[in-house]
DNA sequence: CAGATTGGCTAGCGGTGCTAGAGTTCCGGT
DNA sequence: ACCGGAACTCTAGCACCGCTAGCCAATCTG
C-alpha cells in the first residue's frame, strides 16, 4: 500500500509544481506567456500530463487564483492587525490591497479579472477568497451605518478594484494614486 | 482626380465596415469570436486586407473602443441633462454608466478592460473618452469639496468601474446591484 | 511468469494572428 | 491605342495555440 501512497504523493507534488510554474511564469512574463507547452517543459513532463491534473488551462489558472487569494487574505489580515484605530485600519487595508494588486498584477488578474469560473458570490467560493472578503468587512464594520455590511463592503471593495485595474491599464494618472485612495477611504469612513 | 477620390471613399467605407463588423460580432458572440478570418469573411474581403487598414487585431479593437466611447459619452450626457437636482444627477449618471456596461459588455471591455493601447490619462486620449469623463466630472463638481475635481472624479469613476466589472465576472451578488450603486452615490454626494 | 492496467509519450487536429510573394487590375505617358 | 509600371488583393503558408487519440512501456495482479 505504501507504493500507492508514494505515487499519490508524487502526483500531488507534480500538481503543486504545475501551479507554481504557472504562477511564476505569469508573474514574470504575463499570462500570455503561460502556454501548455511551456508549462509542460517547465515541469519536465509532456503536455498531456497537464490534462490528467486539470481539465484545461482555465482550471490551472483557477488553481493559481485560489492559491493567490490565500496570499491576499494573509496580507489583508496583517494590515488590519497592524492598525491602531478603526479609520486607520481602513486606510491600511486599502493600501495593502492596492499594493498587492500592484506588486502581483498577474496573480490579481487571475483572481478577479480573468473570466475564470471562480464564482465569488455563491457557495463554491474558495475559502481563501471568503477570508479576504471577511477581513475587508470586519475592517469596515464601524462605518457601515444603516447599510448592510456585506453590501457596503462589496461597494468599497469595488472602489478598490476599480482603482487598481484602471490604473494598471493606463486609464488613471499614476501620480494621483494615493490621493484617490485617500478620497475613497475618506468617503467610506464618514459616520452618520 | 475624382477616381482617386472614389477610391479613398471606398477605402474609408471599408474601414468603417471592418469596425462595424468587429463591434457587432463582439457584441453578439464576444471578443473570442472576433477572429481576423471571420472579420474578413464578414466584409467579404480576404484576411490581409485588414492589415492594410489596421496594424493588427488590437488596433481594430481600439477603433471599436473609440467609437464605443462616443456612445457612452452621449448616454452620460443625456442622463446628466435629464436630472433636476445635483444629487439626482449623480445617481442618474451612475445608473446610466452601469446600464451601458450591462447592455454592451463587449464594447465596455474594449474601452476599459482590454489591454489595448488606449492610454486614457495622457495627451492621445480619444476625444470621445475625454467627453465621457468630462460629463462625470461636471456632474460631480458640486460634491468634490476640497478635493481636486479630476482626482475626485477618477475615484468615483473607479467605483463605478469596479461595480460593473466585478458583477459581470460573477464576483458580486447581482440582486444587490442597485443597493451598491446607491451606497456609492450616497458616499460621494455628501457635503462637508 | 502471463495478462491486465496504469500512465506518460508522440503525433496530430483544427484553430489563431500575421505575412511573403504571386497575380491581377487599372492608371498615365507616349 | 497601347504598353510599362504602380497599386492593390489574393492564395498560401508560418509559427504558434489548446487539446486529444492512440501507442507503448512499465508496473501490478493472479
Amino acid at each position: 500500500m505504501s507504493i500507492q501512497a508514494r505515487r499519490e504523493r508524487e502526483r500531488a507534488e507534480r500538481e503543486r509544481a504545475i501551479i507554481a510554474a504557472a504562477r511564476d511564469l505569469a508573474e514574470s512574463e504575463g499570462w500570455d506567456a503561460v502556454t501548455t507547452r511551456r508549462l509542460a517543459a517547465e515541469i519536465e513532463y509532456s503536455q498531456p500530463v497537464l490534462y490528467s491534473h486539470f481539465k484545461g488551462k482555465d482550471a490551472i489558472m483557477a488553481a493559481v487564483a485560489v492559491e493567490g487569494s490565500g496570499d491576499l487574505a494573509v496580507e489583508l489580515a496583517a494590515a488590519r492587525a497592524a492598525a491602531t484605530d478603526p479609520r486607520q485600519a481602513v486606510a491600511g487595508i486599502a493600501t495593502a490591497y492596492a499594493a498587492f494588486a500592484e506588486r502581483r498584477p498577474a496573480l490579481y488578474d487571475a483572481i478577479f479579472n480573468l473570466p475564470v469560473a471562480l464564482s465569488f458570490a455563491s457557495q463554491d467560493t474558495p475559502v481563501e477568497l471568503a477570508r479576504a472578503f471577511a477581513e475587508l468587512a470586519e475592517t469596515l464594520r464601524p462605518f457601515a451605518g444603516d447599510d448592510n455590511l456585506e453590501t457596503f463592503t462589496e461597494t468599497f471593495w469595488s472602489g478598490l478594484h476599480g482603482l487598481v485595474t484602471l490604473m494598471r491599464n493606463g486609464r488613471l494618472r499614476r501620480e494621483e494614486h494615493e490621493r484617490r485612495l485617500a478620497i475613497l477611504v475618506d468617503r467610506f469612513t464618514r459616520l452618520g
